[in-house]
DNA sequence: TGATAATATGTCAATAATGACATATTAGAC
DNA sequence: GTCTAATATGTCATTATTGACATATTATCA
């Protein structure tokens, strides 16, 4: 239990012990990673919208091409902020980035 | 006009002049920087939400008081990344990561 | 077949982000 | 007022990310 929980907790009359809570906590590197794959998917489909090859959305960044492969292919060595700004300036919106967010990626099972 | 989006065109007849399109892309950076304000607003909101002390935070993310102060405070030198982990280990939902995406930051004008 | 365009992969020097730390400021209880 | 917890701000050495480049692989067309 954290500082601040049990302080607010036992001013409230509440008996603290032990808790299970923060259950649900687990994993946020996994979590980060997925959404890093499944931004890259939806980096490589809205450029492929909007007819741009790597090389386009490269120079549209002040990137190279070699760098956008690496993001469409969830490279981890590639930034969420890089993954947006490739997807805002292939042309996606705020709105499309934050639903592919939620969208869980598609596993591509061996 | 992009060398694909160009070639695209052509072999389907069309005739591609100069052209006025991608007009909505301006602002790469500010959409980003406006991002990483709201996703820190929403931080200070999910962290105290959950009764967390900064350090608590820190402490399940494996970093500093001082950082997430940056991460709240909308400080340039904090990333996406530790953003979304912040706000994850924050207990705040994908789903509510992405809403918050979405949602225009509260302008705290003078 | 060869030629061309697009994409993938590996490397690396330059840059940016990080956690840690010191210390300042603020807020609340007493 | 003091004391204490929480938060803010500045700095810095370590680490991670970056664009650029070379090169490999994969189409697609003639």
């Amino acid at each position: 239990m954290e500082q601040s929980k049990r302080r607010r907790l036992e001013k409230a009359g509440w008996r603290v012990g032990s808790s299970a809570d923060f259950l649900e906590l687990s994993g946020v590197e996994e979590v980060l990673v997925d959404m890093k794959l499944t931004l890259g998917m939806r980096l490589r489909k809205t450029r492929e919208q909007h007819n741009l090859t790597q090389n386009d959305l490269a120079k549209r960044m002040g990137s190279s091409q070699s760098r956008v492969a690496k993001m469409e292919a969830g490279d981890p060595g590639v930034s969420l902020d890089l993954l947006v700004q490739g997807l805002l300036a292939a042309g996606a919106t705020r709105r499309e980035i934050a639903s592919a967010l939620t969208t869980r990626k598609k596993a591509a099972s061996a």
